[in-house]
DNA sequence: AGCGTGGCTGAGCTGATGCTGAGCCGCAAA
DNA sequence: TTTGCGGCTCAGCATCAGCTCAGCCACGCT
């Protein structure tokens, strides 16, 4: 298992440093932001241990940055703030786990290993199918650069289309995701839902994401129609 | 997105339904371990946000019972327990994320996204004969580049003389597994539809990969014909 | 070559499936 | 109270999948 710390903090750096080595990990380190993106592009690590206060490039960018390049090595953030909105921001950028500090070398530990035994892959904090992107966090979707408002339903909806991307989605998955387990209603919502959702996303745009697999259910296009 | 939360505190319990029923989840509730282990075997959940001390059942049992059962539904934990070895513990018996209580609900949240997005779903494998493959997830079946519409009769044909490429199908196995073990009607069905497959895998593209062994059956070249 | 059986197919009926517009209800903001 | 909006139901319509059937074809036997 290689490890990359990026810490700038020296004392930091090498307790970690030394307490990793001696758990048997293979650690490298670097002391700021432009220096930790730089060995995490040149080289293929199984994870990143990385403080948010960094000189030069902090690591919400780091992040982004790695993020951007389609790169989905684990990171694992460390911070001082203990802002609860740091966290999410952390988190919805695409780190995988938060520690806040101080914390002990214990908790870091057994982090680091969810981290490492959830191993990689790709995982974005924004759903995307072609030019169509759904952005959970932000309740947010866009067209390319079209903003286009949806209700909570549609919302969902889309949502669970976008998760399962390319599978065809029967309606009764459907209803148990998206409305509720227990919804006795007619499935004919789903439909007018549907219907709904291709006037938003698929029709203004002359496309056709939301496919209909009859006897199915419904498929939403990989490339976004 | 569908939720299990197993919480006994009946106050806790009805704040976290609210919130993130509010936030657009589908939401489900036990008030004690058993009926969460119940409910998360009967049902296919997003994510299950389950607390640590409960009645009849710990969450660590809970966790465990699960895992042992090859259910790999992200698990976020709640505990009121600040003692860092329950941290470790936990996450080391499979639970995806860990939040010591009291906790704030925005956290809450980004940690229940960030365990949703990297959910895993495993995809069953693509079936091909030459360059003829069927995708049972995405129900879509193509011949080389071209994509071809099936029916759902005619796309469970092809999928188990696919399962069974190579070999001569009798009518009567067809009739079983295609149509329905009590299937009263006349074998001519199968003729018709070996009919349409024909029509649209074979025909268009000069092939014969469904082949008639007469006196036995179909087979399904397993080069794609 | 003739014949019978097994296999194939086009026509057509029927129920199922999916889509849509109209309209109701409940809630919350104005 | 009114208005607007999201959620939902419903009925009507168009289309399609599934199936049956009758008649034809072709294979393989004598």
């Amino acid at each position: 298992m290689r490890l990359l710390i990026v810490e700038d903090e020296p004392r930091m750096a090498t307790a970690l440093q030394r307490g990793l080595v001696a758990e048997g990990f293979t650690v490298e380190v670097a002391f700021n932001g432009p220096d930790g993106l730089h060995l995490a592009r040149e080289n293929s690590y199984d994870a990143i241990v990385c403080d948010i206060m960094l000189p030069g490039l902090s690591g919400y960018r780091l992040i982004e940055a790695l993020r951007a390049e389609q790169n989905w090595v684990p990171v694992l953030v460390l911070s001082a703030k203990d802002g609860e909105y740091d966290e999410a921001d952390a988190l919805d950028l695409g780190a995988d786990d938060y520690l806040v500090k101080p914390f002990s070398f214990v908790v870091l530990l057994a982090r680091l290993r969810a981290v490492l035994r959830r191993g990689v892959r790709p995982r974005p904090a924004i759903l995307s199918c072609g030019d169509l992107s759904l952005d959970p966090a932000a309740r947010a979707v866009r067209r390319g650069e079209t903003e286009i408002e949806l209700t909570p339903r549609e919302f969902s909806l889309l949502e669970y289309l976008m998760r399962r991307a390319g599978d065809a989605v029967s309606k009764a998955d459907i209803l148990h995701h998206v409305w509720d387990a227990h919804y006795e209603g007619d499935a004919n919502v789903i439909e007018v839902y549907v219907g709904y959702l291709r006037r938003k996303i698929d029709l203004p745009f002359g496309r056709h994401a939301v496919q209909t697999v009859r006897g199915a259910g419904y498929r939403l296009a990989s490339d976004g129609g």
